[in-house]
RNA sequence: GCCGAUGUCGCCUAAUUUGGUUGGGCAAUAGUCUCGAAAACUAUAUCUGAAAAGAUCUACAGGUUCAAAUCCUGUCAUCGGCGCCA
């Protein structure tokens, strides 16, 4: 959400920021937003008028009934005021709300450097890292190399759950906690403190982190319950701060968070049915910074450049890519994806996400700083650094051999006790001698 | 889950019985003063307003009332007891 004050007084910069963007938006809102934010202000100002009269007339009933004067003429006087403060002061109510959904939907402003594009096809690419592989067989499909291994129960998890739920089985399954555990090491290396958040939150924090309205057909919601399954450890870690004023002396905040993750995934019938590539449940770190204004886009690149650091450790091709005007989204200011190259799906996808939101979400939540007296709305960034799900499609696509058999990435060797490749066929170089 | 108590500024606390528009202590930060420090003094949240000023804030949301920290209802949280449980 951008700062209505700031709006104010940006008006040719926030329309053009809203052209920048295409069709999507339209910058006449803005105009109507100033419009209805001017009635506000001037019944507020009626409001405050009506409220000091009552005050006024309290207080000096109060000081006759002390002197214990006749008072029934003030009280009878008073009586009214009640109800027209009231109704003027739901007309005030209604005028906020209209602000504040327009508010909600005005898209952030962009950094310059966002290239213009109407959707993902025009997303810009920054650098590849690592190196196309080459394969001398056929390859299987990670759907194939699931079920040729065992590795995942599709079949019983439909059973008592549904479609887009998994059995994580053997070694795939120790394979993905070796992914996360070597994941949070590399972070907590660098100093980013872990947190492990609920991961269930009420609607009021949820509206907070995101539009629940346009969110909603991603989010599980429990029955009969204020609660929400979240989507991303990013909404319960950024969340946590809200409504405080932050010590400036504590920032940059700097922090791996680490949760499952639940998406309905209601929007994506049909696209990617087969395996685990999208699921409703799979396990994520991600890097988390609460930091002053001055210092958000160095740490932007910094964290852009830990999630590619990690990736090269896992010896993956992949790409970086400045996610373009058409296809960013509302909430940041500048995204960069990293795309790892699936050589089945002969594609680039998505594995990672890594966003400067500016204030977006601290004005939203209401997260400030305070530096020499003065309060002001702090910047978030986020960034995937590993998604289990597609990290595990791209190693088992990636890594595999001419048997089925997978080899593990050197690096997580030491978090599968050694464990050099896992597949159906045993290897007896395989295991770690005593 | 049940029963009971409690919730006041960053922390502590008085005012709740009997509704009258808050008060005190400590700490922190900034400023004034100072060669410097200590002490002392001043300031400290949010909203509207050019300003003067005004409005709002006693866990949260409602209600009663001219007026609510105080009375009523609901919710949440904390503590204690019982129950259940990895």
């Amino acid at each position: 959400m951008l700062d209505i004050n700031f709006i104010r007084e940006n008006l040719s910069k926030i329309k053009e920021n809203i052209k920048r963007r295409g069709e999507k938006y339209n910058s006449l809102i803005v105009d109507s937003l100033l419009q209805i934010d001017k009635e506000w202000r001037e019944l507020k100002g009626k409001v405050d008028l009506l409220r000091h009269g009552r005050n006024e007339i309290t207080l000096q009933i109060t000081k006759l009934s002390k002197e214990k004067k006749d008072i029934s003429k003030l009280i009878e006087k008073a009586k009214a005021l009640p109800q027209e403060i009231k109704n003027s002061e739901e007309k005030l109510e209604e005028l906020k709300k209209k602000i504040n959904s327009i508010l909600m939907n005005l898209p952030n402003l962009l950094h310059d450097s966002v290239p213009y594009g109407k959707d993902d096809a025009e997303n810009k690419v920054v650098k590849s890292f690592g190196k196309k592989p080459k394969f001398k067989f056929n390859l299987l499909s990670h759907v194939d190399l699931i079920e040729k291994n065992k590795w995942v129960d599709l079949d019983r998890a439909s059973k008592i759950s549904g479609a887009r739920w998994y059995f994580l089985k053997g070694e795939l399954a120790l394979l993905e906690q070796a992914l996360v555990r070597y994941g949070i090491d590399f972070m907590t290396k660098k100093k980013f403190t872990l947190v492990i958040p609920p991961h269930m939150i009420n609607r009021k924090a949820y509206e907070g982190v995101t539009d629940l309205e346009a969110f909603g057909e991603m989010l599980y919601k429990i029955e009969g319950e204020d609660l929400h399954m979240i989507a991303t450890s990013e909404h319960p870690i950024t969340a946590m701060y809200m409504g405080e004023v932050l010590d400036a002396k504590e920032l940059p905040i700097k922090i791996v968070g680490y949760s499952t993750n639940f998406r309905k995934e209601a929007g994506a019938h049909g696209k990617d049915m087969k395996g685990i590539f999208r699921v409703h449940q799979f396990n994520k770190v991600e890097q988390l910074i609460f930091c002053k204004p001055e210092h958000s886009w160095k740490l932007h690149e910094e964290l852009a450049k830990n999630s590619i650091e990690f990736f090269k450790t896992l010896g993956l091709y992949f790409r970086q890519v400045n996610v373009c005007t058409g296809d960013i989204g509302i909430v940041a200011a500048k995204k960069y994806d990293l795309e790892v190259w699936y050589p089945v799906q002969d594609a680039f996808r998505e594995v990672v996400s890594c966003s400067n939101c500016t204030s977006y979400q601290a004005v939203r939540l209401g997260i400030k700083y305070n530096e020499d007296g003065e309060n002001n709305y702090i910047h978030t960034l986020n960034s995937t650094l590993i998604a289990t799900s597609r990290a595990l499609v791209a190693i088992l696509e990636n890594y595999q051999q001419k048997d089925g058999s997978v080899v593990v990435p050197k690096v997580l060797r030491k978090y599968m006790n050694g464990i050099k490749i896992i597949g159906k066929f045993d290897n007896k170089n395989n295991r770690k001698k005593k």
